[in-house]
DNA sequence: TTTGATTTTGCAACAATGTTGCTTTTTAAT
DNA sequence: ATTAAAAAGCAACATTGTTGCAAAATCAAA
């Protein structure tokens, strides 16, 4: 059994589930995604594919990604985006990602507590809620 | 009674309690902030302010304000830092603002709901939470 | 399997954003 | 008024993100 296999396998199955064509940097960048615990900001994909793709493709898939659903954007308060895949049921455009991310201070990796849903906010009159975020900062399990 | 002056001074007693030395760039900053409802973006900085200051010079004096407690910063999806004036209780280095952000998803003016206080989140055992961020997209006052 | 339309990539040039070192100016204390 | 310390301004640079277009890869058809 070839586990190289499978896994390519399964990045070919999302992509095509997904009306994406199988593209080198497509399966490279989503393979890292898979590999990976955490969530991946734009700069460490571009150091860890970037020898092989250009600056511009790795913008461009993630945007595709995201737009598909593949993955989703976290917030933080410095300003580098990070991206984490999304789970299945998100599709075209519209995200699910009702969970707490988790921003360890020490290492600073992010991870998707996928298990920890976001509350409830009441918020004043006047306002109408359309999507939680929750960013929590602290040590992860590695770092404590 | 002059309104004008009496923003001034207390713009020039917030710079003094922060050791401050007080300066045409961060009296203008300050009372941008203090002129405005909700958040603003460096850039938002930069083009109301910008005319008479240096582009270094705003960067710096935001910088200057975050550390000593006089602004802080709030996480967006998109990649441009926020900044608001933090309550009274906020000092050097240490942030306490626990409450929730709101971003409109029509107008994109940011908001603090100082008195939405962030909730307590439920990590699994290996985590442990130092600050929880919680950013509300939806519709503001204005916008529906 | 080859062909051909369509999509994606890479390149180049550019725009915007953020950073650093150094000189001049401003501030505030004497 | 003088002066040491702090801040602003300037220039140059680094990083990050965007756009248009030509070349290459993908995929569906014959």
């Amino acid at each position: 059994m070839d586990t190289g296999t499978n896994t390519e396998a399964a990045i070919a199955r999302t992509l095509k589930k997904n009306n994406l064509s199988i593209t080198e940097s497509r399966k490279k960048i989503l393979q890292l995604f898979l590999e990976q615990t955490g969530a991946l900001a734009h700069g460490d994909i571009e150091k860890k594919a970037g020898e092989k793709f250009d600056r511009v493709t790795v913008y461009r898939t993630l945007q595709t990604f995201v737009e598909k659903g593949i993955i989703h954007t976290i917030p933080t308060a410095d300003n580098s985006i990070r991206y984490a895949l999304c789970k299945d049921a998100c599709s075209d455009g519209h995200h699910h990602d009702h969970h707490v991310h988790f921003v360890c201070t020490n290492c600073k990796k992010t991870y998707c507590l996928d298990d920890v849903v976001t509350p409830e906010i009441k918020l004043p009159k006047d306002y109408t809620a359309e999507q939680v975020e929750v960013v929590v900062e602290g040590l992860c399990r590695d770092c404590r």
